[in-house]
DNA sequence: TTGTAAGCGTTATCAG
DNA sequence: CTGATAACGCTTACAA
């Protein structure tokens, strides 16, 4: 491409460089006719600011990064649209960071915002990558940013979540309800605060109902559709089996409902199955799901432009935004079998 | 944040600034107990150097920019993933455009990575964001970019492109191979390249069996599930309905599935359906969904691998890199009922 | 209203 | 091997 400069466009429309700059950033500043010499020579020249000079002269980029664990989960993908559209609205672009859920990558990431090629952060993990003071005022140490999905383990900074031992406890409260005693679980990994919470708000919610909980009926997955697979022909081994399985979210769901109907199950009649997040997808499965839903699009604007507001000069105390789930009944899940 | 500069490291370690730069990039050239002292002061200050600085001394960001119409589509997701994983393995960060198909946000990112936000951009859409002079060489009018997807309709630069054509014959044989005759198809977008290429493809196979075409089997869809619905509601009002479906797309298929359900049709006894894209949901959905496959992850690294390449000094003519699809054969297609 | 000039934080050139 | 200094392209006091 051939660059054409602030230079040129100053050459070209006869004022100094200072006059083009103000023409394009303060309009007001300039007198009419110069105004019009002035885009006249962008127009004509196909000039754009350079943003590097620019970025460097005003310390900023218009960037905000998102970091997320995996964006063809289609919570995350969902997510990141929100994201970025409300980011665009106010003027930002989106630099995406997929870590895969692995340290390394989000440290990376962190560091790429920490040498200033984004102005804040988006942080999807609970995995601490700082490695800061704790005596000293966090806010100093780390870059603007908000904390969501998976909880930080410590304060001082914006973060947006769900409650999710009460989401847990009303999607177990919902089969037990339905008259299911024998409730299973499908997690999501166990070192993660969403998983740990749901599992909470499961066992809460049974043992308020005077049953008795069961370590077999437990199982560890990890968020991915193979593991709601596995988890399920496990369950479907034991000799005592469960009537209903809760997923911690809809892609094991999916997983679980795909390996009942391959042996003959019928869901909710034999099996009830609940799932967790609310994807576009888990109407479409047959029987469509009945899941915890959350407010992904609620979730992704207000996280974008929480950490916008503080680019751009809020100075509020950092605060937890609670976003509400929503059961969601469809029908995968039913009354217990007698 | 405590902001330390190359000033503050070389003042600690008393050295001069170019000292701390050169031990950062070119090791080789400092001496080694100079180059330990300066990383010492490194370490202990956690300095990052400033990617603003950095990036207008070098005249480059380290990022390349993806703009794709939507990022919720799994196959996108997937695309995205492979070209973030590549990227980062070459040292490049992903900026995210993400268009929801509207041209003014396409132009919005390509004016970015323009002004220099990004080094190149992988552009996934058939409309040309450009004003160029055909006159001239294209090369130096338009940013360092690799298209794929839907095709350009100028020469010129690197594009990755599957055969739609052919992947549309392929798939309406397949129908016609178990003796369909009455085959609809739910298509993309007609002003997209993708879709009047498999249109073509499907077309040419029928025509080449001798079937008579009809206008009332083919539905425009926009690749979204709702309208796979909305096309196969469509085609069950038909006298004389189809006995097979080609959808354009996955997310059609599953949508086309379901209406068929809803309304006592057995896939495949009653109704084949076919997919295209090979998303991961496809084997999840029941019945399982024959589709042609595209290689996502092989696409998403092209990409990404090409366009770095030129970046890094590639200057071989641009050329047009073909990808295979693969038809899948799975349950949702079957002999056509008598 | 406009121009001059400093400076953002680096890297690269050129001496020493 | 190291230091001084210019330059990258822009914005913004400050001066005129």
């Amino acid at each position: 491409m051939a660059k054409v400069g602030i230079k040129d466009i100053a050459r070209i429309a006869n004022v100094s460089l200072a006059t083009v700059s103000r023409t394009l950033r303060t309009p007001d500043l300039v007198q009419e006719t110069t105004r019009q010499r002035v885009l006249d020579a962008v127009a004509a020249s196909g000039y754009k600011p350079n943003r590097m000079g620019m970025n460097l002269r005003t310390q900023r980029t218009g960037n905000i990064m998102a970091i997320i664990p995996d964006i063809t989960n289609p919570f995350n993908a969902g997510l990141i649209r929100a994201i970025e559209e409300a980011a665009s609205n106010l003027g930002y672009a989106v630099l995406l960071g997929d870590t895969q859920s692995s340290p390394e990558r989000e440290k990376q990431y962190v560091d790429l915002v920490e040498a200033g090629q984004a102005d804040g952060m988006l942080y999807f993990s609970g995995r601490n990558p700082f490695d800061f003071d704790p005596e000293k005022p966090i806010a100093e140490q780390i870059p603007t940013m908000v904390n969501s999905n998976e909880e930080l383990d410590f304060d001082g900074i914006d973060k947006v979540m769900l409650d999710n031992v009460q989401a847990g406890r009303d999607a177990v409260q919902h089969l037990l309800d339905l008259g299911h005693t024998r409730i299973a679980a499908i997690t999501g990994p166990l070192n993660t605060q969403s998983a740990q919470s749901r599992m909470q708000g499961y066992q809460q919610a049974l043992l308020d109902a005077g049953i008795e909980l069961d370590d077999k009926l437990v199982i560890e997955g990890d968020y991915q559709i193979d593991s709601g697979v596995e988890g399920t022909e496990r369950l479907l081994r034991l000799k005592t089996r469960p009537t209903a399985i809760f997923c911690f979210n809809d892609d094991m769901a999916i997983g679980a409902i795909n390996v009942l109907k391959s042996n003959d199950y019928r869901v909710p009649e034999d099996m009830s199955v609940l799932g967790f997040d609310d994807i576009l997808y888990s109407t479409y499965v047959r029987p469509a799901l009945t899941t915890v839903a959350q407010p992904v699009e609620e979730i992704g604007r207000i996280c974008a432009e929480k950490l916008i507001a503080r680019l751009q000069g809020d100075e509020s105390p950092p605060e937890k935004t609670f976003v509400a789930h929503k059961l969601i009944v469809r029908e995968s899940t039913g009354p217990a079998p007698k």
